[in-house]
DNA sequence: AATGAATGAGGATTCATTCAT
DNA sequence: GATGAATGAATCCTCATTCAT
């Protein structure tokens, strides 16, 4: 976490200080982003950093948080829907919402995969952590899909889940980077949903 | 490349060098194997690293070569049956295939997912490789299966190969990262198969 | 010296200062002292500890000569005797009030090592001034001792007061730190005086 | 301990580093050492200096050692006495060698205080094996003097030790630091051990 | 006077790569 | 070809001190 310092800053200076960082993160990724470029970037002293931050990490686990944060704002207006009609039907509006924030704040979207690609323990456990939370969110609501008699009883619910949240956490971001428009990316998620639904036999 | 000075090694010498490596990288990922490290590993002077190699990056370009070849040996008995029975019940058994060689070669399995989560543009160049050269050959037989009328005219190939390829290059290394065993591991791509081939509503 | 600033601050939050600064030296040392530990310690701002004290070493010279005042007032008291009873007597009076002293201020006490041993000029000059003012009152008082026939006339008076102020000032404060006990530390002084009167030769 | 490569070095490098060490920690002591200055006065690449010492600790460590054995050649002559002859008349002769070495090796001669006023845990360490080497040799020595009848019963041996020791190892320096010439340096030893001797007191 | 953010020189250490034998 | 020393740019981080409010 920043340190107080960074928190007693103007909002201004704090802001064009996050922006540097998704920035920087966003686009050389952790393991290359130095302090020297964060500085240059963000353009403040090398001894300010240290006074905002404890160190690279701490930054970047901030810049996660606030990538976060910002993204929730996003899915929230969804979030009251969800229980009252079957879920793979919202699902492709969740990720619909993730392509909309991708495309307003491409940057720090694509933060998502360098946490995702990185090697150190610190950040593979905040992976997990997130990872975790999507889970349980999807199982919970497909076990009560699979209850009300929307999915097969011998379906094994965490293999969708786990399929679904890759699509919503990885794959998209990967073809987000590889260029894919919006539609593009949407009917990746169409697919998807009609192959996991219906399934690809014919009959 | 490896330089022409390390084929005219001694193929004992040679073979250590390449255990070395697989175990180095393997063991602590791209960037945080130094070339002090190999030499140590490996026994060789650190001038003849650099005899032997352009720089620690051909190193493990060789290395990730070396193992897709001994993978490769793993798979090919299984080659000739393609094309002759549906794609998907023969998925499994390549699914197979690829856990036996990870229980027999555990550390040289998880290089893929260093490759996998490497920033560098060289090695995202290298993943792209497999992964077309992949993607292509189940896509072609997929598309096949479509003709003879195993999988639905409307079904969209590329998004079934995308899950299958992932399922056998992604997850299930992560999965045996996690220390899954092999029925586990197995299950996985059985569960998922029968997701995909019959689709997860109730009729 | 302390800035006007420092002398103008109500008594109590200068006290305080003075306590911190005491218990950070005494604790850390010079060297390992830092301003960020000090403003901690007394609970004063960065930009306070600038306006009470030119630098670093300021305070610390400010700390010394209050410790070497309120040591000084445990001596008083013995002031008046000296002149009229053999100095050798006095000594480990003198000694034993500086003992008294270490167990009622123990941090204070201990930063005359970390004065003694630091290498700074301007420290090396500040213990030279005290280590003049102690010989130059042992001498005297020696040299009346030898005049009136309580020391041969053969004795190297200088050599005599190096060792009883040594004793006093660095050997004391050595056991002190390793955690020598009252009586210990004075029958250190008693024995070493023994010594010194008769010698150690058998007759 | 200096690396294995430090030791592969031409002996007439491995000297030159060897004596810009003694230069640079005799002159600006431990902590004001920094790895910079080592490397200008050696005149040797930075890398270098981690191929040659762990760290700075590693090289001071060295360098004590290594003055230490340097110094041993010189007392080595009298070892051979010790025994046979009462301590005290061979104590001045070994502090003699001490200022002949001190003469001929000043810089080095000087770093013994720079070792005995470190505050560092290790380095207190190290001062106190050297210490309770020359302490248990002195208290030895003088405990037999004792049993020969050329020491008082009564006397505190360990006292006697300390003082002869301080004599030889911290005050020697200091006065040699201070600018003292041999004959002065020699008569602090003398004049003390005619007052340990016969005591200070008109009989 | 009080406050705390700003500053950047300087610290130790690492490491890929080149060079000389 | 084998060897291992040589190299220095680059890394993270600390800290005394100054500046602006």
């Amino acid at each position: 976490m920043p340190k107080e310092t960074f928190n007693q800053l103007k909002s201004e200076k704090r802001e064009r200080i996050k922006q540097g960082l998704i920035e920087t993160f966003g686009t050389l990724g952790y393991d290359q982003t130095t302090v020297s470029t964060i500085i240059k970037v963000c353009e403040i002293p090398r001894g300010s950093f240290y006074q905002y931050f404890e160190d690279k990490y701490d930054a970047f686990y901030y810049i996660i948080l606030e990538i976060q944060k910002e993204k929730m704002r996003y899915l929230e207006p969804l979030l009251g829907k969800f229980g009252n009609v079957p879920f793979l039907d919202l699902y492709v509006e969740l990720y619909s919402k993730g392509i909309e924030f991708a495309f307003n704040h491409p940057t720090a979207f694509k933060i998502g995969q360098i946490l995702y690609k990185s090697h150190s323990y610190e950040m593979e456990q905040l992976w997990q952590t997130f990872e975790k939370m999507a889970m349980d969110f999807y199982i919970d609501l497909l076990k009560k899909d699979q209850t009300l008699g929307f999915i097969r009883k011998d379906i094994n619910i965490e293999m969708v889940a786990k399929i679904l949240y890759r699509l919503n956490s990885v794959d998209v971001v990967e073809e987000f980077i590889k260029g894919k428009n919006r539609e593009t990316l949407l009917s990746i998620a169409i697919d998807s949903i009609n192959i996991l639904k219906d399934g690809i036999k014919e009959q």
